[in-house]
DNA sequence: TCAAGTCTTAAAAAAGTCTTAACCGGGATT
DNA sequence: AATCCCGGTTAAGACTTTTTTAAGACTTGA
């Protein structure tokens, strides 16, 4: 789902470079050039709000109380202050995080995502996709083509291992060494035919594609 | 009551200066000075983790992946490193604040005072809520269709893992890490039994509706 | 082209995991 | 002391996954 930011900033410019670095990053946005204006929108969707200090009409401080008091939205300061006791007592007020600008936007967005990280599994990276495969380490799921496919655990390991590795041969070493944590004999057919299960299953939910190329004598690849 | 942070800090005056800023300032530590050491401690009773990068024998890096794979502590991370990229990476793999040092003690009091706000505020939210279920964390109670429904601590705990994390997959040993405090026997069929007297409770209750999902070889989750 | 080696696949066999009921013991309650 | 409740253990059976087997197909290289 996709997280709206109320950007409240007076500074058209960088009320504008924040809304393009947040859109440009997934982000829905919502922008407001003053206090008072901020305050109206309603906070019921906004996932976070990045509040400016140095506002005409009402002061952050203000806006922090009173958006604190009402909803418990995570609200985002940013200031040219640098002063501590500054600082300090902005968090006291309730603020979540203080960035001092100019700030990097990489870090913004990290801080933004860390605030947002309820949702683990979405931000973090902890999804692979290929094609249209869509592993999810957080709960074992997969999908294909948006259908959800039930795979065991070895056929999920296996899956993910090709799936890190996207452009590279998988050996079947390296696939016993990670999958089934041992180095393996000689004349194993497990593999092989843990292989196919995995092709039959990816096959019955998208008929149309060839996901696991076969390297002879090697080990397995995902195609390109 | 009383919140205790662990310092995981290999600077033995560092560590000094920290607990005692800490205590003065109402809060329990436990010191640790090394990663592994950091490790170990049951972070159960921990409510926020201080991790200073630079470690003797493992990368906080490692650490930071280690602890929020099993917990959902928060950690803020101290670091002399200023580098946009490496501050980024640190929030990519779950860090909650990042503070430079040399940093001013009040305003890692004030950002460590934010992060145990919002924490407790999620923790407060004293009821969770999922289908016709509604667990009520301030008296051990719970509902189910309107109707209470009996609870032991177990059942509780282990419901309540369940519904704090309704996206995942909880694995047997976070499990019995978070329900039973501490690492499993192998062939232990405890789990089975309590998960199996739960679903009997909330049949009794709801026939009609399967709550929770079997992830075989892995663990269980919340049926979607 | 042929033979040797490799891969694919279905199906049978084996191993492993899960569910449930029943049982047991300890601590709290009566 | 008797009873109840909780937590844990055991055990049997059901179910799922994994491995083995085996037959046939494919690839490679002489």
């Amino acid at each position: 789902m996709q997280k709206t930011i109320l950007i409240i900033e007076d500074d058209t410019e960088i009320n504008d470079m924040l809304r393009i670095l947040l859109q440009q990053n997934g982000y829905q946005t919502v922008s407001a050039f003053s206090g008072t204006e901020g305050i109206l929108v309603h906070s019921r969707e906004i996932s976070l709000i990045l509040l400016d200090l140095m506002l005409p009409g009402r002061s952050g401080e203000d806006i922090i109380r009173d958006l604190k008091a009402k909803h418990n939205v995570p609200v985002i300061v940013t200031s040219a202050i640098h002063d501590v006791s500054k600082k300090v007592d902005l968090f006291a007020l309730g603020a979540d995080d203080y960035v001092t600008k100019p700030f990097h936007n990489e870090e913004l967005l990290a801080r933004i995502a860390a605030r947002l990280r309820t949702d683990a599994a979405a931000q973090t990276g902890e999804t692979l996709t290929y094609k249209d495969i869509v592993l999810n380490k957080s709960d074992f799921s997969a999908e294909c083509c948006g259908k959800s496919i039930e795979l065991s655990k070895h056929e999920f390991a296996l899956l993910e291992l090709l799936m890190k590795n996207p452009d590279r041969t998988c050996t079947k070493s390296l696939i016993y060494d990670t999958v089934w944590d041992c180095e393996n004999s000689a004349d194993d057919n497990t593999l092989n035919v843990h292989i196919s299960k995995l092709r039959k299953k990816l096959k019955e939910c998208n008929p149309d594609e060839e996901y696991i190329e076969t390297v002879w004598g090697i080990g397995y690849r995902l195609k390109k």
